[in-house]
DNA sequence: AATGAATGAGGCTTCATTCAT
DNA sequence: CATGAATGAAGCCTCATTCAT
């Protein structure tokens, strides 16, 4: 009687997170159209019924998923271009460290697997993730290289080419690692420094 | 009576060739897990029983799609090292183009997209992908180097990073141009440019 | 404090009232089937789960409110050959406006069209609908009739035909304007008159 | 080699109404919503799926089943003012003799059972019904009283009222058989008499 | 008395695949 | 060689009902 429904209400506060927990792994593993709500439910422990209490469809949870993944993300992708201190490649360095952190370590590759995979069918989630993510992320870079032109080390030439050239290998490894890893490993720290050797270099030497 | 069989003959070899081609466009537009037979055969014209004729599952038809782009290219990775003369630029360049000449305007881009999705459950295909075009690539681009290196015209530590990041742009390009193209336009051959110019000034640039 | 617990009270008794309401006004608008438990709840203003402290099962909800309806009937029908004066034109005149008023203003066609779609499945309640009203309205014409025999208006002829063909065309009204109504409405005014000269007339005209 | 191929074909042609008949009596049994795919294909000795190389879905079968119930009466309906000759009372004893041969030996019972449980939910299959049926019918008995004004049997003033009353009582017959008969049986052939003369009876006595 | 949480049974439908011609 | 007919496995989803508070 004191503690009881204290567990309770934590329980259904959680479950959606704990469903949405579950539906990340399933999707992962199985990729979204192979993923059933059967493998969900027993991940999560419960009923395939009771999914249906927190979201409506099948769908509705990988919006919801990906929506989660999202705005965890949105801080970090903001704080690309804040945070750090120093020269240019000191800060576009700090940003590539954000940025792979998120994509090896955290759900970011899974998210962009999936839109990969599934992006034809779920256009508004397509063009939600390009709102919230990729147009922030791609905006925080060009402040970066401003940042680069305002201090004499970057030439002014470096503002006229496609910023997503310069995040392009982050994206490639995300998805190497997901593909191949397992017959072609990838080194990621070292892929990581030559990700970001290349384009430090490739900005800088055109002065 | 006399040209029947002639015509039956060549119809019968053309067969698993129009299958294939029905089923790439097939996956192309839905993906291989949400394309069906129905629609595959519907695209070839013919039953979807006679599909069974010539492959055994449906897997087997994305295997042998994958494997004919993967043999349509495989000329055109081995020239990515050949076929052009001229400093590193002009050689890198040259390769560059051939490249997403494949993944823009040949159907690179769709096996990439099939083996972001469904690499998972098809192991042996990402083996031999891997063996037939991403190794050879990364070979090409090696020689590359190594030749700006004998020329002088590159220092001995571009040696030492992996080369994968010098096309990653590429593969970058190619699944934007699938996922996010409608959402926001990537004009392929700015994006092209830019990146040619960010790996050969992070290459020359640093002797 | 004072009152609450008489309010509780009232509310306890009102509460398999208020659901049977509920539910006769899903039944009424979806059909008993297609009815679900949620959506008597909502009408109710209740959870679905209240809804089994009053009642066992979604049928015996239906069973209660079909109960209830033919008990409030019960007086009505009884009064069919009750209330009235005059010659038998105007006695059975008067029948078969009270049925109307049932059947068109009340809830007797709604439960008509129910006894029609699940009757098969509920024998009881078929069995109970006819003991409780179908048995005492064919009584009530009945008494009619011989009334208007003993009276000299109608032969004695009229006693052998089976009396529920006075009714029929109230009954093919009512499942009328249930079903037929929006596509080929019915005047129902002049339909009961035109019933009313039928039976008065061909009853009458036989002496 | 002679005869296998015939008896295919013969099957193909035959496996829609083979389902529809199978349906029907499934509908007729249990109600169209409380009837299944499964208990429908089991009737009909096929495989569930095998259904759907027929019908799109459940209710295409309803339709179709409605929709052949229809045609195959709508012969009968215009033979209801054909076919007879003699005076009013021979024409209408012999449209209703045709009208009770279909509602109680044939399948229109069943369909306006249907139409009772589900018209709500398929007004299209209601409409349909109006217009081939109801509306034919309709036409049918004023043609013959028209028929009855014309040959001075019947008083002018027959033609005011609502024709859809002479025919009620059968409607009602045809429901109550469905509904009631097992707990109060009705002599169908009394009812047909006592119906008929009571509409001979009402019309003829107006002069 | 009331309810939120949870679930099992069961229904419709899709689709890869086999069978028989 | 080609195909129309048929089906079993499997998936999504609904809903009446039970449990625990």
């Amino acid at each position: 009687m004191t503690q009881t429904p204290q567990i309770r209400r934590r329980r259904k506060e959680a479950r959606p997170n704990e469903i949405i927990k579950a539906a990340f792994d399933e999707f992962e593993e199985k990729g979204f159209a192979r993923s059933t709500l059967a493998g969900i439910a027993k991940r999560a422990g419960i009923s395939r019924t009771t999914i249906y209490l927190y979201f409506e469809t099948k769908e509705a949870i990988l919006e919801a998923a990906i929506r989660g993944s999202v705005e965890r993300a949105i801080d970090d992708v903001a704080g690309i271009a804040r945070d750090a201190d120093g020269d240019f490649r000191a800060l576009f360095s700090h940003a590539i460290d954000v940025i792979y952190a998120r994509l090896v370590e955290g759900d970011a590759s899974t998210v962009f697997k999936i839109l990969v995979s599934e992006g034809q069918s779920l256009p508004e989630l397509v063009a939600f993730y390009r709102r919230e993510i990729l147009s922030k992320g791609e905006n925080a870079i060009k402040a970066l290289i401003e940042r680069g032109i305002a201090t004499g080390e970057l030439s002014e030439t470096c503002r006229s080419a496609d910023v997503r050239v310069y995040v392009a290998p982050a994206i490639f490894a995300a998805l190497w690692l997901r593909v191949f890893n397992q017959v072609d490993p990838l080194d990621i720290d070292a892929f990581k420094d030559a990700h970001i050797e290349l384009v430090t270099a490739g900005l800088l030497g055109r002065s």
